[in-house]
RNA sequence: GGGCGGUUAGCUCAGCGGUAGAGCACUACGUUGACAUCGUAGUGGCCACUGGUUCGAUCCCAGUACCGCCCACCA
């Protein structure tokens, strides 16, 4: 039976895979030949994700190094996984509760609601999985891994020791004094009621309002404003009894507690030290000096909110003033029952905000501010202003600078080891401009937030209780750390320090203090009580081990022994600092080594403006779509050829159809050569890996074609220049094979030549397979089952070394003089 | 404010110290027995601008303009 016209890609995909798949293809060590390993870690797509263009290509890359490697003998494992993705997935889970009509998660608790998370990764979770498959990743699935595996409340098949690993780096580097607890500002997310890392900060840019404010002078006292102009001419005199401040958030004046100028700012110098009353509720505060104060900016004169600003919060601590939170968790003023903003207030003021503004959002609390400094004429002036607010990257709404308890990574403390290895060129990135952005990053490192006022996560394993006696935290107010990674550790921890086994485990620490013989102890009869903390690790945090930990780290597992450290991470450039300089870090300060030696960094997918893909914009493009309607193989060959280093690219689906159409142009040469009786199967004595002994000048040229091409390709890809090893397999197969090739035998098919002619056809389009196969496994695999018995073989083809020695310089002279 | 990238055919993009390349689009012709998801032939470019280096620059260097991105910040 003759072969149709097209390959049916929708009905072989599928059926391909499964055999694959069946015949253990993409197992770890699958057709292993030689010594050297080649390892990939899939960047782990979040647990709640579906596949979108940028996965596409992005796995489209690690396949066909994975491929390449695998077919070359190597003893290849692409490590395959999901994140559990933090925010993301509690966000996903509560809005599906929310349309499901259940409790919130407020109202069901902590453990319920995990089980629901979990219940609705075990319904959804292998959806990228399945679209990976779709794809032709050849992941060894059955090694997928999972960031949250093995964590305490995990279901029946979800073991797995990924949790282990994290809870045991905590642990290592809390005792190694890298991990800290602080009471900082932090970006404090309004909308999930979290702390979140700057990296999570993104800064958008607003229409908004820039707001003068007159604070008084105290008692009533005035002083002459004299401005200057460049040559100390004077150009403005006026009398005053304020202060002019300017604001972009005019709610956070009830938290102001000094007004900040420059030491050598004439119109202000001779004020520093007295002090202005704030508006509304008549709170006393200094005017300080401080080189942030700019005075070619504003007025010159900076209202000081230590707990809301991080500008100020330096200006604060180096001035002495003190921080007062007026915010709740939501971003609502929180004025009653609040003993720091009531301090120094006067009362009348006081009660008449507190009745106005209390529990208010912030941003009617800042028109109600305006209205009312515009009615007792306290505004100064209102400028339109566009400005940089920042935003949650998830919530999109404004993030609050927060004053709150958090865990840090003392980053400055493991970062050498990162960025040593890069300047040294153990670990390459690739294009090597995003070395500098990585090295720029990395030298200014700020300490990283990994505290998450979230529940699904992994748990920070440390317990808080009572300090003893005889070591009372001198700042006082804290508790004494229990770090441990499990609760019998954490509590034998607590036994020792307080000498007692009576120690419990509540939601609260406890147990009192008393003052005896001038010495605090526990109360008579009081046992202490330790509570863990209930917040969870940042999703970096655990995925920054991801090298280490889906190989079993901390057990020295063959697969740790024999893949790490890895090989190759592809990844998209936004993750840099995310994922790639936290892998650095973390791999480095735990197990002293490199988690892989080249970093690729490729380009985003976007949209045909240039626009990244993103639901919210409605520009994305599906790649499951694109996949039925052209093909899988159709798409990753676009996506290969188009992944030149350093250039953003652009999908349009003209592309792909032209390549959809390549696979058809393949899968006709090989209909002609079935034919005329000219594949594998058809050729007595011919296997396909020896190359056939031809006397024809078409014949003897079209072998050194296949050698330049497998040379090419060689090269290409082992300089990761994927587009061209897919435009010089194009313009071979198109350019020479059918434009050429093929029309030229097509005489020689019946004669003397017949026989060399169809033995070195069947050569060449196998051999095309073979080179073809890491880009379009698909339409390969299936043409290759066609034409010859070696179907079972093919995944495991042996990928050619033949080189110059193929080429035959006369052939070559005579067919170009043909071919011009 | 700091940094990075881009500007090449109508469109999307490769490339490169020595007659400018691909895909798509377009034009004309073609039911040749692999393929109309095709073939043959063609149209189409001062390679952003200005200087410099060079025997020679689209390519290297400097500057300009516009576009895009990243980081930091604007009280």
């Amino acid at each position: 039976m003759p072969m149709d016209k097209t390959f049916n890609a929708a009905e072989a995909e599928a059926r391909i895979y499964a055999a694959w798949e069946k015949s253990g293809a993409f197992k770890a060590g699958a057709n292993a030949s030689r010594p050297e390993t080649f390892c990939i870690m899939i960047p782990p797509p979040n647990v709640t994700g579906s596949l979108h263009m940028g996965h596409a290509f992005n796995n489209t890359l690690q396949d066909i190094l994975t491929r390449w490697h695998r077919m070359r003998g190597f003893d290849t494992l692409w490590q395959p996984g999901q994140d559990h993705a933090g925010i993301a997935t509690q966000m996903v889970v509560e809005r599906e509760l929310a349309k499901e009509g259940n409790l919130s998660r407020r109202e069901m608790g902590r453990e319920k609601f995990l089980d629901k998370v979990w219940e609705w990764k075990g319904q959804s979770g292998n959806t990228i999985i399945n679209q990976l498959k779709r794809l032709g990743a050849s992941c060894d699935w059955s090694r997928n891994a999972f960031t949250m595996s093995g964590a305490p409340n995990a279901p029946e098949g979800e073991e797995g020791n990924f949790h282990d690993a994290v809870i045991k780096v905590f642990v290592d580097l809390y005792n190694k004094g890298f991990i800290y607890r602080g009471k900082r500002l932090v970006n404090w997310d309004p909308h999930f009621e979290t702390a979140i890392s700057d990296l999570e900060v993104e800064q958008v840019e607003v229409d908004g309002h820039m707001w003068r404010l007159r604070y008084r002078l105290e008692g009533g006292e005035t002083f002459d404003y004299v401005e200057t102009d460049a040559d100390g001419n004077e150009t403005f005199r006026e009398t005053r009894d304020y202060l002019t401040v300017a604001t972009t958030r005019p709610e956070t004046m009830l938290g102001d507690t000094g007004v900040a100028v420059h030491p050598e700012d004439a119109r202000y110098r001779h004020l520093i030290g007295k002090h202005v009353i704030l508006p509304l509720i008549g709170r006393r505060i200094p005017i300080v000096a401080d080189d942030y104060a700019d005075p070619t900016k504003g007025t010159g004169a900076v209202k000081i909110t230590p707990a809301h600003d991080f500008n100020d919060w330096g200006v604060g601590s180096r001035c002495g003033l003190r921080a007062v939170n007026v915010m709740t968790t939501r971003a609502g003023m929180w004025l009653k029952d609040n003993a720091d903003f009531a301090e120094g207030c006067d009362s009348d003021g006081l009660a008449r905000v507190i009745e106005a503004l209390d529990g208010s959002d912030r941003y009617e609390a800042r028109d109600w501010i305006v209205q009312t400094a515009t009615e007792e004429e306290w505004l100064d002036g209102i400028d339109k202003d566009r400005h940089m607010v920042p935003h949650g990257d998830r919530s999109k709404v404004a993030i609050e600078p927060y004053l709150t308890d958090q865990w840090f990574v003392d980053t400055a403390k493991i970062v050498g080891p990162a960025l040593d290895a890069v300047r040294d060129g153990r670990t390459k990135i690739l294009p090597e401009q995003h070395e500098k952005v990585y090295f720029h990053w990395l030298e200014n490192i700020e300490p990283w937030c990994i505290s998450r006022q979230l529940w699904w996560g992994h748990q920070i394993p440390v317990w808080f209780g009572p300090y003893r006696a005889d070591d009372m935290d001198p700042a006082g107010g804290s508790f004494k750390q229990f770090c441990a990674p499990t609760e019998a550790e954490a509590v034998a921890l607590a036994q020792a320090y307080y000498g007692i086994d009576a120690v419990t485990v509540g939601t609260g620490p406890s147990g009192k203090m008393e003052l005896v013989e001038g010495r605090y102890v526990l109360g008579h009869g009081a046992t202490p009580t330790i509570a863990r903390d209930p917040d969870v690790l940042d999703t970096w945090f655990s995925s920054g081990l991801w090298p280490i930990g889906t190989l079993g780290w901390p057990e020295e597992t063959p697969e740790l022994q024999k893949y790490f450290p890895t090989d190759v991470l592809i990844t998209g450039f936004d993750i840099i600092f995310f994922w790639v300089a936290r892998m650095m870090m973390m791999q480095l300060a735990v197990v002293d080594q490199i988690p892989f030696h080249t970093v690729y960094v490729h380009a985003l997918v976007r949209d045909e403006k240039g626009k990244k893909m993103s639901k919210s914009l409605g520009n994305v493009l599906d790649p499951l779509e694109l996949i039925d309607d052209y093909g899988a193989d159709a798409v990753r060959f676009t996506l290969t050829s188009m992944a030149a280093m350093g250039r953003d690219l652009k999908l349009s689906k003209d592309r792909i159809a032209g390549y959809r159409n390549f696979t058809t142009k393949l899968w006709n040469a090989t209909r002609f050569a079935e034919m005329n009786a000219a594949l594998c199967r058809d050729v007595v004595g011919t296997e396909a890996a020896r190359k056939p002994d031809a006397k024809h000048t078409v014949n003897r040229w079209i072998i050194g074609e296949v050698a330049r091409v497998r040379m090419a390709v060689d090269e290409a890809l082992a300089s990761y220049r994927f587009n061209d090893a897919a435009n010089t397999l194009y313009a071979f197969t198109w350019g020479k094979v059918c434009d050429w090739y093929v029309e030229f035998a097509k005489p020689l098919m019946d004669g003397d030549h017949a026989a060399e002619t169809r033995a070195t056809m069947a050569w060449v389009l196998d051999q095309a397979f073979i080179l073809l196969h890491p880009i379009m496994p698909f339409v390969t695999e299936e043409l290759w089952g066609l034409t010859g018995d070696r179907a079972k073989l093919l995944v495991h083809a042996d990928w050619p070394d033949y080189g110059a020695d193929l080429i035959d310089e006369n052939a070559d002279r005579e067919m170009n003089w043909v071919i011009g």
